[in-house]
DNA sequence: TCAATCTTGATGCATACGCATCGATCTGAT
DNA sequence: ATCAGATCGATGCGTATGCATCAAGATTGA
């Protein structure tokens, strides 16, 4: 097992960095100017609504990829704001069970026409249908275990 | 032009922000559990090195894609530790000129090794040479225009 | 020449993140 | 039944980031 990683794959990783950063700031720049909360915001939104139904945040967790402590604060800004609701976890004490409110969906609605621009403007015009998929596939091997 | 972009370009999307972001934290961990500076130090060290030369701020805000005011303090932090130097910029007063010392050259040599199985491990590992050629290049044009 | 404007880099302030730790609850072994 | 250890979620504290602004020097144009 090697510990040098080829000239391809440190470019890779290079470029990687570069790219997302770019393109998640771009991407953000696009939101705030329409004056809509940051992407994380939408994320967590997002989950909430294919979960189709209340979240542990343990499990907002390791769906966002996010931090414990990240989570509680995301959900306390998203509470705050009136997004998403706490309610208490009858199966476990500890835990509780965070909700998308109406509010919450409407904002899913309202952002996604300038997130769909942004990812459109920032990713889609760059890239064909084809590259896109090949992309996706690819960095589909780097989520895997 | 399509404000709609298509699937595969959301998917995409999707992906270079979680994968990036899965990689970035992994690798930072290594970095971390080694008892090492940041991947932002590196990076700036690395782009101080290549320039073979002192660079001005500016033309690091550029390299790094990083916001005027994160390379003010991130040079500040680099030349508390000793790894740059500041001086003055002689053709432009407002400027100045950074300069990496032996330490910081000392430095990259030091977080190399571990840097480079961080990359190996969460990246390399996981693409072959030809894959991660192809991510490469697609990963490109979304760094272009 | 000199005033208006732009560029460069720093900084005060509010917010977000990383880290460690805590209290509360659950789990499992005895 | 009980107790050690694990898990869940919150929080205090230090640090990093985003935003707006500022001072100083460069540049432009009349």
């Amino acid at each position: 097992m090697p510990i040098h990683p080829s000239d391809e794959v440190v470019a890779a990783w290079a470029r990687l960095i570069k790219a997302s950063r770019l393109a998640l700031a771009a991407v953000e720049a696009d939101l705030k100017k329409a004056g809509l909360p940051p992407l994380g915001w939408y994320d967590a939104l997002l989950e909430l609504r294919r979960a189709a139904g209340p979240l542990r945040p343990v499990e907002l967790e390791g769906r966002l990829l996010l931090a414990q402590h990240n989570v509680s604060r995301l959900v306390d800004r998203l509470e705050a704001q009136g997004y998403v609701a706490r309610q208490p976890c009858e199966e476990d004490g500890r835990g509780q069970l965070v909700e998308l409110t109406d509010s919450g969906r409407d904002l899913l609605r309202r952002m996604w026409p300038t997130y769909r621009a942004a990812i459109h403007r920032h990713v889609g015009a760059k890239l064909g249908d084809e590259q896109a998929a090949t992309l996706a596939r690819l960095l589909q091997r780097l989520l895997q275990s």
